[in-house]
DNA sequence: ACATGTTTGGACCATCGGTCCAAACTGATC
DNA sequence: GATCAGTTTGGACCGATGGTCCAAACATGT
């Protein structure tokens, strides 16, 4: 009577959710946030929007998916590197160039707690201080702080990346960040900082961050 | 010749840049982040379209004043209390609570790093770590780390609190995120940190995360 | 060959942010 | 008090968006 569902392609590339995450990546990549729309996807895949909408929800979900395809490599990756500490950092290190290399993904993250990628995230750092000897009710405390600072960090360096692809503009910004800092008021106290802030690197300085936290994930530990 | 500009109301209740940003903080503390659009601001202020364009760039110049009137009251506060330690606190817990009261404050501040906002938070940040003794590139390191866990920690808690309005919602959507984070994984590990997740106070959770950061910054100052 | 239920493409809708411009108004000037 | 110049204002208009809907096109099992 009914026939089940079996695998019956239309076109000879047949579309597949896979197909769309992949097409939604490419031009997130090439073209920035803004330009994934749902018309350039279907003139992408040269179809049209009820084949998109038939795979995917709609348009959060396909971020949400573009996203956790990203982080589910970087994840993978660093599960395995040896003691916690390290892990840790690499896994951060990893979601950082990640982001770097596909900057739509920060803002992505920040964007919605139980999206796939974040629940990744979490998980992943969950498990490396369970390693570390975290217990209790600690755990959520320290990995909601390492997990929302690297989602924080992820926001600010993906809109700083999206606004300053080469090296000229990304020292305007700098430079503009730094000016506003000091001009808004005459104190000494920040002079100093802001010029510090004008030649800082962003990697550094991220990775400086993570150990601040496992200081004080130890600290506290004691 | 030309007339030197003075004010010259053309209604009773003359729009003003203060009036438009006011309007819409009320519309998105009553409606949310989605339903402010200029529409919904000329009908709330009964006006054109051009008149608020006249005296507002456009919807993120908007965003940006509402969000940095909410901040301001916050960091104007906790510029005076006591020991920089406990006024790092209160300024995260003002922050914290600015957000509970308006979602919208925290999605806003993981969207632009050079908005005023966070401008404001950055100099209040710096002020007291140095404050606290720490000097040069730390500053950038230290002040970095606990900016952006406080502007993650924003965007996670508003899309929290935009999800789940009332205390019913809240308990679903924490175990749609305990239960999201055990099924992935019949890992026994991540069983217990899941179970703690479930019966968190973010409040609390929050400020546990500013503390293991000023642990850090201390024990590495050492 | 035929019937069946699945895939697909594109017309359509309401709505958005932003531009533009002519009318309405104000205060200064003659 | 009439005129004028510059400032404010309201709303028509534009292109584009996300999402819905449905009839045609199709592969498959009978």
């Amino acid at each position: 009577m009914t026939t089940p569902a079996t695998h019956r392609p239309r076109r000879a590339d047949a579309l597949s959710r896979e197909r769309i995450v992949e097409a939604a990546i490419e031009i997130l990549d090439r073209s920035g946030e803004q330009a994934l729309t749902v018309r350039a996807l279907t003139s992408h895949l040269s179809t049209g929007r009820g084949a998109i909408y038939y795979r995917v929800a709609g348009m959060d979900d396909l971020l949400a998916a573009a996203a956790d395809e990203v982080i589910r490599a970087v994840t993978d990756r660093a599960a395995g590197d040896g003691d916690p500490d390290s892990a840790l950092r690499s896994l951060s290190l990893g979601i950082f160039d990640a982001i770097d290399a596909h900057p739509w993904v920060g803002s992505q993250l920040a964007r919605e707690p139980l999206q796939p990628a974040v629940l990744r995230i979490w998980k992943c750092i969950g498990v490396q201080l369970w390693e570390l000897g975290v217990r209790g009710s600690a755990t959520a405390d320290a990995g909601g702080a390492l997990a929302n600072y690297i989602f924080g960090s992820a926001a600010q360096f993906a809109a700083g990346a999206r606004r300053a692809r080469n090296q000229a503009e990304r020292r305007r910004y700098l430079d503009a960040l730094a000016t506003a800092w000091t001009e808004q008021d005459a104190g000494h106290i920040v002079r100093e900082a802001a010029a510090e802030l004008r030649d800082h690197d962003d990697r550094h300085q991220f990775l400086a961050g993570v150990d601040i936290f496992l200081s004080g994930i130890k600290a506290r530990a004691k």
